[in-house]
DNA sequence: TTATAGACGACTGTATGCAAAGTGCGATCC
DNA sequence: GGATCGCACTTTGCATACAGTCGTCTATAA
């Protein structure tokens, strides 16, 4: 059967141009994460505008996606000012991640075993050996955002965006207060995401669970550690 | 002990004034939520400012936010359009709201008994008469924003703010599903609220999640009948 | 010296203008 | 008659301009 475009199967939608707010949008997180803009700063949209080289349009954009997320405070006719977290919030949001996060794991526990699911935990393991690497090298960066990619990868598996998303948002912002209070570290258990993998592919849904909550509690652990 | 201001208690950091894009945010999602715009509807900004009386900046500005949570999609260089719900994604979205709304009620029952708490609770039997009411009086509209009041005043219980908004953002996406399949009635199961009102005033955290989770399961079941 | 009123400066909120990208329609050619 | 190319219109993306508000600093009077 003829059709009227060759190798349909290998065209995508191809990228559109990336809005400018998007690439703002990006920078200013990198520039929240990475702690040049303390909490509690006063964004001033001139001074980005001017240093990001952009209007104060874009900027004004990022900002309010940004406020929808927690990472920044709108307060009327004075601007935004990166959030503060406190104490309390910071318990609020590792209670939301585990939540999140366990449920992720059992559904991707749920999903029947596939060829499409073998790729999946086979990628998974991939990141495994990377986020180790990064761990020994002392590479920071890269283990925090293969963590980051892991995470995806079981969202992606579960099948549930509407949770993946919710579970995006919510794992950046934990990632931020943690560096802020762990700098040097990653919390490199990536046997514990190994023990993960393996409940997921055996379909052990309760055990999937678990193992995702309590390697969220750990993390809680290191933040509430004495420094 | 005298203070340069009195009656400190009763003062409140005041409402500044109200901006634009907020005013806008709500009329737009009022006018989703009542099916003017339809799922799949074109917003075209000159459009919409016009019929608001205001400028195309704060309908960008509030359209931005909308799509942050998932009320439209965004797409370059193209405009904003009502996010079209596929059957997939209700599900998804039904699943993280019974998974959010069992967490608060869990973490209400495990809230120890006070003075404050049984203000709370005691608002909680005044909403669900108001509820009881509205559903009789089939007054769709009131039943549906005291449902809102209700959730919200569990979720203020529960102590986890993060996880109040989440199911604040998550619960009015649903309620606008779910007013598409059935605008004509609301799931007046009150009675399934004051049994979740007793379960988090004995303080029976299992009994409170349990019956938050079936009270959402019911309305999964109410989605997916055949019409 | 302290408290208060006034004015100045800075920043946000809103409106408008301009250029580029996209879409749809009509003319043209096969 | 059908498909394709080109043009014009529509709409967004970004920039700029203006007005209102808030905070602060200073000068003045008690």
């Amino acid at each position: 059967m003829s059709q009227g475009v060759a190798m349909a199967a290998v065209i995508r939608p191809l990228q559109r141009p990336v809005p400018l707010r998007q690439s703002v949008y990006d920078a200013l997180i990198d520039l929240i994460v990475g702690g040049e803009l303390p909490p509690g700063q006063h964004m001033v949209e001139t001074d980005l505008a001017r240093q990001l080289g952009v209007s104060r349009q874009p900027i004004r954009e990022a900002l309010h996606r940004m406020e929808a997320e927690g990472w920044v405070d709108l307060r009327p006719s004075q601007g935004a000012f990166v959030h503060v977290p406190t104490d309390a919030e910071v318990d609020n949001l590792l209670d939301v991640r585990a939540l999140l996060e366990a449920e992720t794991a059992r559904l991707a526990a749920a999903v029947p075993a596939s060829a499409a699911k073998a790729a999946q935990l086979a990628r998974l393991r991939e990141i495994c050996t990377e986020g180790q690497d990064a761990a020994e090298a002392d590479d920071f960066t890269t283990a925090v955002s293969v963590n980051n990619a892991f995470h995806a990868e079981i969202a992606n598996i579960s099948g549930n965006t509407v949770l993946a998303e919710l579970a995006h948002i919510v794992g950046r912002r934990v990632q931020w207060y943690y560096r802020m209070v762990a700098p040097e570290r990653g919390h490199g258990s990536w046997d514990e995401h190994r023990e993960l993998i393996g409940a997921i592919e055996t379909g052990d849904r309760g055990l999937a669970q678990e193992v995702a909550r309590r390697h969220t509690e750990r993390t809680r652990e290191a933040y509430h550690q004495p420094r």
